[in-house]
DNA sequence: TAGTATATACCTCATTTGAGTGATACTACT
DNA sequence: AGTAGTATCACTCAAATGAGGTATATACTA
């Protein structure tokens, strides 16, 4: 049986050829097409698809909102955001949603098949621009020295992070308790922050260590 | 020109049947085959190849630590990871190294070629499951409530996660001092931690909010 | 209706922490 | 030889915090 997909997306003729592309292709079958995702939740417990393609940019909820009702209302069917926007804070907004693909429009469109097929094989299919920013997420580490810390400094902060008390601290790295203040102190200064709490908040955030 | 490609494999028959493949293929050429990566940082710095096959379980150095030598002595070169490896500490391990793909060895000889030529273009070639677990870390997080945690107990972890003391976040919120303490002192209970630093540290590790 | 969870608020006490100030020693570079 | 950075340790003081206990009002549930 074919893959059964759905479209969303505000431009009518974009939906529409992509709507007559997919539908005439062997082993694809476009469920339906909508110009908002206002109603998402309803459509996809309904028709439950196999595959969204999504944008991102329309009236009322955008794709982002789309994909957390689509996400809510049948796990099981796949999204893949096909969209013009490749900025990070869009990017990982869908992902955090669930999207389970990221496709930029200047996609060509015989891809948009492969990607289907791949999203329905467990895959995530992105367009080489978007997988590199998301690897790109995961070595954002390195660069402790952005803050100019020195290795010692490196070695407190790290305990800070799990949570440690000065005096877990400074027993576990066999120093006295006021050297340890010293060191945190200075790293608080260095990475402009006023208390440990913030401190801990700003290594994790920015993947410090 | 060749895609000149790099193989660093310790199995003498897979690498000797992948180099083969390889140099043979319309577009590349191997520059060199290794069965251990222990010196992969003159190896890379010299010969600055394309792209680089990388297996994980070799004696001496892992591959994990291959890939570190590499991007050191040349980021410019592309490494995929070539391993049966499929666990979530070896893949993220390899990312946070700075590996550009991860494939695993079941993955037919053929669509090894796309591969490679899709992280010579900037893309990130994963076998679908990897690809799947790399998106799963950006969902990770809607699980506030394995802890139970209360809508105004999230509200006050959200602040005390932005490093804010006890007094910000009660006059942010509009509550008292004490009662903003009363329930930091829930969410302590709720999370197993003994003190803010630590729940700040649970929090954002694992991604609760 | 009784019980449970939530949100609110107050009190006390001991500990932890941040800020300020100062000091010694070692290394590395100028 | 002098300077800068790092690592070490000490002392004080005021503020922030965690732990303990109590209390009230509301809302939902069994």
């Amino acid at each position: 049986m074919p893959i059964r997909v759905l479209l969303f997306e505000d431009n009518n003729k974009l939906r529409e050829s992509l709507s007559y592309l997919i539908d005439n292709a062997e082993g694809f079958t476009v469920a339906g097409d909508y110009s908002n995702c206002n109603d998402a939740f309803n459509i996809t417990r309904d028709i439950k698809p196999d595959v969204i393609l999504m944008d991102i940019d329309m009236p009322g909820h955008s794709g982002i909102e789309g994909v957390a009702m689509v996400k809510e209302a049948n796990p099981a069917t796949a999204v893949i955001m096909y969209t013009v926007f490749e900025d990070d804070d869009k990017l990982f907004q869908c992902l955090c949603a669930g999207a389970n693909g990221y496709l930029l429009k200047k996609t060509p469109p015989g891809k948009l098949f492969d990607a289907i097929h791949d999203v329905m094989n467990g895959g995530a299919p992105m367009s080489p621009n978007i997988a590199r920013k998301v690897l790109a997420t995961f070595q954002h580490k390195s660069q402790a020295n952005e803050y100019n810390l020195s290795p010692r400094e490196i070695e407190v902060l790290q305990l800070l992070t799990k949570g440690y008390s000065i005096k877990m601290i400074t027993s576990e790295l066999g120093m006295a308790f006021d050297t340890g203040r010293s060191h945190l102190k200075n790293i608080y200064q260095k990475l402009h922050v006023n208390c440990g709490k913030e401190a801990i908040a700003k290594a994790l955030k920015e993947r410090i260590l």
